[in-house]
DNA sequence: TATAATTGCACAATCGATTGTGCAATTTAC
DNA sequence: GTAAATTGCACAATCGATTGTGCAATTATA
C-alpha cells in the first residue's frame, strides 16, 4: 500500500493525505473530517510509508553506521548495545559494520555507510590509520574507545592512562619490581596510553619498579595466550603481568594455566577491562573497570549535537579500579 | 555528486553514465570510448551512487534485518558477528535490533524493518509470541535459535532436546539422583527442548534418577543466581545444577560461591553454552557447545535461498558435548 | 451587493537513480 | 548509389514520498 493508493481510495490527493500522516492538517488547513478520514483509512490499511522514498525526499535517512573492530568481543558488544538502544530512543536504526580490526575493512564499511547516507556514524576505530576517517566531511562523526590525537574528531574514551597508572601503582605498592605488559593493537590511542600509565608509574616508583617490559600486539585471546609463554619463559620471569584488555588477559590465565602455575603466589594478573566472570575465577581477576554504559550514551548524545550543528568537547570518563584476588603481597623473586 | 552532475561534466546524459557505471555498456552499445571516459570522471569525481535512489528504483535494499534479545550476550554477540561478516561477503548490510527480550520492543523492531524495505530477516525471536512474525509475509525471514514449532517460518537452530539429554544422561551416569534444572525462558522452543531432553533422560533412567526439578525463568545471571540460592536453601539439596544457558551458569556460580560451597564437591554444574573462559574456571565447567559459526552461516544462507525462492527444510545442528572438571564422580548424598 | 479575506484542497516539481524505447548517424550489403 | 542493418546515445517515465504555490469555494467585511 502506497501513498497514492491511499488516496486514491479516499478520492484525494496524495498530498492531503501526506499532510495529515506527518501532522500537518493545521499548517495546511485540512479541515478535520478530512484529516479523520485519512487516519481511518491509513489504519485500517495498516498503511506504512516507504522510508526509502520518504529518505530520498528529505535527505535523512535516520539511520546511523556503527563501525566496530570486533563485535565478539565482550566489551564492544556492550558497547554496541547501549549504543542501539539510545539511538532507537531517538528514532534512529543503526547499520552494523564489523571490521575484524582490519583497516581495510574499515575503509570499506565507511565508504558503504557513506553511500548509503547516514546521518551520522559512530565508529570505534581499528587506529591505526586516519586518513580515511578525517577525509569524510559531510557526516558527523564520533569516535568512541580509540582516537587520534589533533585530528579534531571529537571522541569519548576511558580515563586509559590513569587507569594502568592506577594498576602498575597497586601492583608496585604490593611489591612487584618486575612487571610485564602485554600489549594490544600498538599505535592505537587506548594502547598507548595505557602504556604511558604503565610507564609513568614504574617511573615514579623506580627505586622500587625495576624494569619496563612491553610484549604483544593484538587485542586477542592469542596474543594473551603466546605472550604469556613468551614471558614465562624468560630467564627472569616477571611476578605480575598487566594485560590490556579482556581477551589478551583471558590468554594469559590460558598459558598461566597450561604452564602449572598459579595465581597471584606464583604470578600476579591485573586486567584492564571488567567482566561479568572475573568475580568468580580463583582466585577472582583484578580489574580496571571501564565505563561502558556512559561511554555509550556519552557517545550518542555528543553525535546528537553535532548533527544539531553544535560544538562538542570530548569525552575522557574515568574508570574503576576493582581490587581482588589476582595479586600477591610478597611476589617471591 | 550525483549522476546528473556528472553527466554535465562529461556532457553526456544521466543514460549513458548509469548504463556505464552499472556495467551495462556492452547491452546498451556504449562505445569504449565512452565508456572509458565516464569511468575516469567518475574515479577522479570520487563519485559514488545514491544508494537511497536506487534502492527506491530497484525496489531492493540490499539490507537485510537481524533482531536479537540481548547483543551483550556473547552467544548472540558472536551469532551476530558471524551473521554480519556472512551477509557482507554477499553484499548486503545488517540493520541491527536488540529487543532486551522484550516482545513489545520485537514488534516494534519487525515494523521499522519492513518499514524501511529490508530485503530480508534473520530474527532470533523473544519466541512467546508468534502473530506478529506470521503476519509478515512480504519478507523473507529465517528464525535462529528459538522457533515456533508448526508456524512454517523457517529457522535454524541447535539440537537443544539432544544436548540436554546428554549432559543429564552424563550426570546420572556420574551417580547424580537429584539434578535441578534452572531454566530459560519459559515456553521458548530452545528451553522447552533441553527441558524435554533432560526430563526424558531422567526417565530413561529412572532407577537411578530421583526426580525433576525445574526452577527460573530467564537467561539472565540474576535467575541463575536467585534459582540457585532457592535451590540450595531447600531441605533435600539437589547434587548437581543444569543450567540452561551461560549467563544462568554465571549466576548460579556467583551464587555456589557465596554460599561458600565447592564445585563439584559440593555441587555438579552443568552449562547449555560454551563459553571460552569455562575452561579457565576452577574447575573448569563442563558444557555443550552449540555450534555457533555454523548456526550463523546456515541461517544466512537459508534466507538466501529463500530469496532466491527455492524451498529450506529446517537446520538442527548438533551440539558437542565438553567434559571438564564440574561434576563429581560420587555426589555425597 | 460587491469586494476582500479565509478555508480547503490539488497540481506538479523534486529527491537521484534506472530503463524501455526512439531516433539520428554511421556502416554494411547488394 | 540506395536500402537495410547496426551503432551510439538521449528522452522521458518511474520508484513513493514531500511541499511551494495556486486556485476555487466559502465566509467575512463594508
Amino acid at each position: 500500500m502506497t501513498i497514492k493508493e491511499l488516496a486514491t481510495a479516499l478520492n484525494m490527493s496524495t498530498t492531503t493525505v501526506s499532510r495529515v500522516l506527518t501532522g500537518q492538517e493545521k499548517k495546511y488547513r485540512i479541515s478535520e473530517k478530512t484529516a479523520e478520514r485519512v487516519r481511518a483509512m491509513a489504519t485500517t490499511h495498516h498503511f506504512a510509508p516507504n522510508q526509502i522514498a520518504r529518505n530520498l525526499r528529505l535527505q535523512k535517512t535516520n539511520t546511523i553506521g556503527l563501525i566496530i573492530p570486533d563485535i565478539s568481543n565482550p566489551f564492544f558488544a556492550n558497547l554496541a548495545r547501549t549504543v542501539e538502544l539510545e539511538l532507537r530512543k531517538r528514532n534512529k536504526m543503526v547499520l552494523l559494520c564489523d571490521t575484524k580490526d582490519e583497516t581495510t575493512l574499515e575503509e570499506e564499511s565507511l565508504s558503504l555507510l557513506l553511500g548509503r547516507k547516514v546521518d551520522g556514524l559512530l565508529v570505534a576505530p581499528v587506529g591505526k590509520k586516519w586518513k580515511h576517517l578525517v577525509q569524510n566531511t559531510a557526516v558527523p562523526m564520533v569516535l568512541i574507545d580509540r582516537y587520534f590525537e589533533g585530528k579534531d574528531i571529537p571522541f569519548v574514551a576511558t580515563d586509559n592512562y590513569y587507569g594502568a597508572y592506577q594498576a602498575t601503582s597497586f601492583l608496585i605498592d604490593r611489591g612487584h619490581h618486575n612487571i610485564a605488559c602485554i600489549q594490544g593493537i600498538r599505535g592505537t590511542s587506548p594502547n598507548e596510553n595505557r602504556i604511558l600509565g604503565y610507564q609513568k608509574a614504574m617511573h615514579d616508583y623506580k627505586e622500587t619498579a625495576k624494569h619496563i617490559q612491553l610484549v604483544g600486539n593484538d587485542y586477542s585471546i592469542e596474543n594473551g595466550y603466546q605472550s604469556t609463554k613468551e614471558l614465562l619463559s624468560l630467564p627472569e620471569t616477571p611476578t605480575a603481568i598487566f594485560a590490556l584488555n579482556n581477551q589478551i588477559a583471558l590468554g594469559a590465565m590460558k598459558a598461566i594455566k597450561e604452564i602449572g602455575l598459579k595465581i597471584p603466589n606464583d604470578i600476579s594478573l591485573i586486567a584492564f577491562d571488567e567482566q561479568p566472570y572475573f568475580e568468580l575465577l580463583s582466585p577472582s581477576l583484578t580489574a580496571i573497570k571501564q565505563p561502558l554504559e556512559a561511554i555509550g550514551r556519552t557517545a550518542v548524545s555528543m553525535l546528537f549535537e553535532v548533527l544539531e550543528g553544535k560544538n562538542v568537547t570530548n569525552a575522557i570518563l574515568k574508570p574503576m579500579f576493582i581490587e581482588r584476588d589476582s595479586v600477591t603481597k610478597n611476589p617471591s623473586p
